[in-house]
DNA sequence: CGACAAATGGACCGTCGGTCCAGTAACGTC
DNA sequence: GACGTTACTGGACCGACGGTCCATTTGTCG
């Protein structure tokens, strides 16, 4: 979808390899302590190959989760309600929340380990500094959701301290001790107070 | 307060010396690229007298927010309303949040210097992950006004949500873009929507 | 098959957090 | 004021890591 140029036969068996061995160490390990040479170790490659196809450390982790965003992705853009088009915002909302927690929830390190959302250049200036597409994309969505409903309201700003949930370390860990559902419960009681159930 | 103990007279020199080297960093530079060795250069010491003094880098950053925070923390606990006792839980609540974002937002990068809530150890378990005193105390505080008016909600929960914006990368160059008051705006929405004023 | 581009992997580099320890300087005692 | 104890100091040093480089291999296509 990204980046599903045409690849040589081998430059895709070694992508996936090292794919799937990033979200198999992910599993296992603190991100912190999952290395590139691990990474390739793992993957049965060597670590200028992996550096050759993601560029980053950065550049992979983005990869893994873009590959993991895209059912969502697709869910909410050409799927049934209430994910998909058809239900009023608030339903939409709701349900959207509650299939993002549950994504994170089932590949609890990935969130942590994307880390700031852009590297840090050498540069001293470069404010902007854009998220990475998958971010763009949800809050995207949240904020159109929310503005459909209340124009009164900072959509913007709302959607933004909604997803900031999920960089939240207390969370996350709350996440992975199976407290899901809290959360779940606590986000709906905020749009609850936000978006009147019409 | 936490660690005042009785220090050689150029051992406090320099401790203090360090601290206020980093803080002068943290305004110029992202944190990422701010090396203990920068640190230690900037405040005229050497890089042992750093470690000597704050055990890690996370040690020093705690230690800095740590005196970041305590005016705050006697504000709440022995101030005047409607950031000390006196004034019901709302205002309480709002006072403290817009408390907070103003004090972050003076302190721009030290949040995202403290990282990941503890240092990860080599050790592949250890899940509890203390968070460091200064989250522990606003989280109780917030939890706490939360409960007082509504024991139907997960006051808990509730807190991490909220202080979860301040760990997110977009909201925090928000605030480095003076939209301090937009976030303070939505925080009070948000809480409005959940505590109806009496 | 031959040639060309693309992929490969591991040696290598600079930097960083953290450790170590020999030298040094502050403090209590007399 | 001299002295011994103790804590502080600082820079050399270490292991690990992210990332680069490039000589070699391997797939692809006419």
């Amino acid at each position: 979808m990204t980046e599903p140029e045409r690849l040589r036969a081998d430059a895709m068996r070694n992508r996936t390899a090292i794919l799937r061995a990033t979200e198999e160490l992910l599993t296992r390990y603190h991100p912190q302590q999952i290395s590139m040479e691990k990474v390739a170790a793992a993957a049965g490659v060597g670590k200028g190959t992996v550096f050759h196809r993601f560029g980053s450390r950065h550049g992979l982790m983005r990869a893994l989760m873009q590959e993991r965003a895209q059912d969502l992705e697709i869910a909410i853009t050409t799927g049934p309600p209430p994910l998909g088009q058809g239900a009023p915002p608030r339903a939409r909302l709701l349900a959207f929340l509650t299939a993002v927690v549950e994504m994170v929830a089932r590949n609890k390190g990935l969130l942590a380990a994307l880390g700031p959302a852009a590297p840090v250049t050498a540069v001293p200036e470069q404010e902007p500094r854009e998220a990475h597409p998958v971010y763009r994309s949800w809050h995207g969505h949240i904020s159109h959701l929310i503005h459909q409903q209340r124009q009164d309201l900072d959509a913007d700003m709302l959607a933004h301290v909604l997803l900031a949930t999920l960089h939240s370390e207390p969370i996350l860990n709350a996440l992975e001790r199976g407290d899901g559902d809290r959360l779940i419960h606590t986000l709906h009681d905020l749009v609850a107070g936000l978006m009147p159930d019409p």
